[in-house]
DNA sequence: CTAGGGTTAG
C-alpha cells in the first residue's frame, strides 16, 4: 500500500513558527548580530512593550554585554512590571555592575512596584564573590520585611550570599539554616559549603551525616573540603564510600593528591578515571608542572594536546601559574605557542598570566614583549610587571612603571605596594622604601598588611638597620609570621648580630618549633661568630625535634633538564670546576661592589 | 507561555 503524502505546511506558517521560536529563546541568544536582527522584528511587529518580549530582550542585550541596548529597551516600557525591573537587576549584575542593580531596586520600590522573590535571588547573586556582610544584612531585613524568608530560593541565596562574607557571615548563615522550616539538598550543600570555606571540617562532616538525601554536590563537596585540608586518608574513604563518582570526585582526588605532592597516587588515580575532561588534564599537568617534573608535564602536555583538547582560559592560566610557581618555562613556552596560535592571545587575564610566569622564570624581556603586546592593560598586568622587575633587581625599572601606570590612571593597590617596596629593597633603595611605607595610606589608601611590614623589615635588616628592623617587628600591629623571623634571621647573619638572633630563637620555637630548617640557620648565625656554646646547643634542640633539616635546594634548567644543587654540594662529576668557577666569580664580584643588594639595576 | 537556587574539580 502506498504511503500518503504528507501534507506540507505553506512555508509562511513555517517561517512564522520558525519567529515564534526565535522570540521564545530570545533571551538565549547570544549572537549580537543575530540579536538586532530579532530586535528589528520586535519593534516592525510593535512587540517592544510586550510584557513577554521585553524582559527577554533585556537579558539577551545584557548577556552580549549591550547595556545601553538594555536600557534603552527597558526605558520604552511606560509602566515597567516586577518582570521587567527584575530583569534590568539581573542584566547590571550580569555586567557585574551591582551598584546600578541596588539602584534599580531603588527605583522600583520608587515607582511603587513590590519586589517579589525573584528580585532578591537576582540581587543575593550580585553579592557572591564580594564580602558585604552589611549589604547582605540589608537585603535579608528586606527579606524580612517582604515576608520572602520561607521561599525556599530566597533564604538559599542568603545562605550563600553570607557565606562569602567571613567567619561572621557564616555564622549568620547557620542560625539562618537552622532557623528555616524547610530545607532542601540546596540548603544543605550550601550550608556545607559555608563551613567548608572557613575551615570548619567537622561542622561541614556533622551536616553531611545529618542530612536527609545526598545529592553527587553533597559528596563532592566534602571531598574537596577534605583535599583542600590535606586530608587525603579521610577523603579517600569517602571516596570509596561514594555511591556515584563522577569526573569531578576523580579530578577532586587527583588534585588533592597533586597537593600534598603524592604525584604518583594522582597519576594512578588519573590514569584510572573513568573519563577525562579538561579539567582533568589541567589538574594532572599543573600538578607535575607545580612540582618541577618537567619531563611527566610536558609528556602529558602533549598527550593532551594530541587526544584534540584545546585549553581554555582557566586551563591556560592553571598550568602557567604551576609553570611560575616552579620555574618551568619549557612549558610555559609551549603554552605560549599554543595561546599565540589562538584567539586567546588578545585575553587579559592570559596575558598577565604569561607575564606573571615569564617574570618568575627570569625572562623579563619576554614578559615585557607580552607587557607591551597588551592591548587591553588591567591592574593585575601592571602588578606582575612591576613585581617581576623588582623581583630580579631592577627596582628602578619597576619604579618607573609605576610612575607611568599612575600617569595612565591606574589606581595603585596593596598588591602593587608589595611590587615597590620589594622594587626597593631588591636595589638598596631604603630611604625610598620607608618613605614609601609610611605614606601608602595616605597617598594610596592602602592600610599595610603583614607583606607590607614584611618588606619593610627585610629592607632594614638588609640596609643594616637591625634594630630599627627588630623594633618595627615587635611594634607592628600584626603578629610577626615565620617569614619575617626568617628574615630577620638573615639580617643577623649578614651583619653578624648576634645578641638579637638569641631573640629570634625563642620565638621561633614558639611559632614553629618543628622548622629545623630555620633552626640550623640560626646555628649558622652563632657559628658564624664563633659562639660555639649556641651552636651546640642548637644542635641539640634540633636533635630533639627529631627532624633533620631539608636542605634547601636550588634547580637550574638547562635544555629541558633540572640540575639541583644543595648546600656544599659535590656529587657533580665536575663540582671540582664548577667550585672553582663560583669562587672566581664571587671575587669578581667582590672587586665590583662590596654591597650585597642593588647590583644588576641597568 | 517569561524568569530564580548550590559552583562540587583546573
Amino acid at each position: 500500500m502506498q504511503m500518503p503524502t504528507p501534507i506540507r505546511a505553506p512555508t509562511w506558517v513555517s517561517r512564522r513558527r520558525h519567529f515564534e521560536q526565535k522570540l521564545w529563546d530570545l533571551d538565549k541568544c547570544r549572537d549580537i548580530n543575530q540579536l538586532k536582527q530579532m530586535q528589528a522584528i520586535v519593534y516592525k511587529s510593535n512587540l517592544q512593550q510586550d510584557p513577554f518580549i521585553a524582559p527577554k530582550l533585556i537579558t539577551a542585550f545584557s548577556l552580549c554585554r549591550q547595556m545601553g541596548s538594555a536600557l534603552k529597551v527597558f526605558s520604552q516600557v511606560p509602566y515597567p512590571n516586577v518582570h521587567l525591573y527584575n530583569a534590568l537587576i539581573r542584566a547590571h549584575i550580569h555586567n557585574f555592575n551591582s551598584s546600578q542593580a541596588f539602584a534599580t531596586f531603588v527605583d522600583m520600590q520608587c515607582a511603587g512596584i513590590f519586589p517579589d522573590n525573584f528580585t532578591f535571588s537576582f540581587l543575593l547573586k550580585g553579592c557572591s564573590g564580594k564580602c558585604w556582610l552589611s549589604v547582605v544584612s540589608m537585603i535579608h531585613a528586606h527579606v524580612v520585611k517582604w515576608g520572602f524568608e520561607d521561599d525556599i530560593y530566597v533564604p538559599n541565596s542568603l545562605i550563600d550570599a553570607y557565606s562569602k562574607c567571613g567567619i561572621v557571615g557564616v555564622r549568620t548563615a547557620g542560625q539562618l539554616f537552622r532557623g528555616m522550616k524547610e530545607r532542601d539538598v540546596v540548603s544543605w550543600n550550601s550550608m556545607i559549603s559555608a563551613l567548608l570555606k572557613v575551615g570548619d571540617l567537622s561542622e561541614a562532616r556533622k551536616l553531611f551525616d545529618e542530612m536527609p538525601q545526598r545529592d553527587r554536590v553533597s559528596w563532592n563537596t566534602m571531598l574537596d573540603g577534605y583535599t583542600k585540608a590535606g586530608e587525603m586518608i579521610v577523603a579517600f574513604e569517602l571516596f570509596k564510600k561514594m555511591p556515584l563518582r563522577d569526573v569531578v570526585s576523580w579530578s577532586t582526588m587527583v588534585s588533592g593528591y597533586c597537593k600534598v605532592g603524592d604525584l604518583e597516587m594522582a597519576r594512578m588515580l588519573f590514569d584510572k578515571m573513568p573519563s577525562k575532561n579538561l579539567v582533568s588534564w589541567t589538574i594532572m599537568v599543573s600538578g607535575y608542572a607545580e612540582k618541577g617534573l618537567v619531563k611527566e608535564a610536558i609528556g602529558l602536555y602533549m598527550r593532551m594536546e594530541e587526544a584534540g583538547l584545546k585549553l581554555d582560559v582557566a586551563a591556560i592560566v592553571s598550568i602557567l601559574a604551576a609553570c611560575a610557581e616552579s620555574g618551568m618555562l619549557s612549558l610555559g613556552k609551549r603554552v605560549h605557542d599554543s595561546v599565540e596560535r589562538s584567539t586567546y592571545k588578545f585575553s587579559t587575564l592570559v596575558c598577565n598570566a604569561l607575564i606573571d610566569m615569564y617574570a618568575k622564570c627570569g625572562c623579563l624581556h619576554k614578559a615585557y614583549n607580552v607587557f607591551n603586546g597588551l592591548k587591553k592593560r588591567d591592574l593585575v598586568s601592571w602588578n606582575a610587571m612591576i613585581h617581576g622587575l623588582a623581583m630580579h633587581g631592577r627596582g628602578k625599572k619597576a619604579l618607573e612603571l609605576f610612575f607611568r601606570m599612575k600617569q595612565e590612571g591606574f589606581v595603585p593597590d596593596k598588591v602593587t605596594l608589595v611590587g615597590i617596596l620589594c622594587a626597593c629593597n631588591h636595589t638598596g633603595l631604603v630611604d625610598e622604601g620607608i618613605i614609601y611605607f609610611y605614606s601608602m595610606e595616605k597617598d594610596y589608601g592602602v592600610i599595610p598588611e603583614i607583606e607590607h611590614y614584611g618588606c619593610l623589615i627585610d629592607l632594614l635588616g638588609r640596609g643594616g638597620y637591625i634594630k630599627e628592623a627588630f623594633d618595627l617587628a615587635r611594634k607592628m600591629p600584626l603578629e610577626p609570621n615565620i617569614k619575617i623571623w626568617g628574615s630577620l634571621l638573615g639580617a643577623c647573619r649578614m651583619h653578624k648580630a648576634v645578641e638579637l638572633a638569641d631573640d629570634v630563637l625563642n620565638l621561633l620555637v614558639k611559632l614553629e618549633p618543628a622548622n629545623a630548617g630555620k633552626l640550623s640557620a640560626l646555628s649558622n648565625i652563632y657559628a658564624v661568630a664563633g659562639d660555639w656554646n649556641n651552636v651546640a646547643n642548637i644542635r641539640l634542640m634540633m636533635k630533639s625535634i627529631g627532624r633533620p633539616k631539608q636542605s634547601g635546594a636550588s634547580l637550574l634548567a638547562l635544555n629541558d633538564e633540572y640540575h639541583e644543587f644543595t648546600v656544599m654540594d659535590k656529587s657533580h662529576v665536575k663540582s671540582d670546576k664548577i667550585y672553582h668557577m663560583i669562587d672566581g666569580l664571587s671575587q669578581h664580584l667582590k672587586l665590583l661592589r662590596p654591597v650585597p643588594v642593588g647590583f644588576c639595576d641597568e
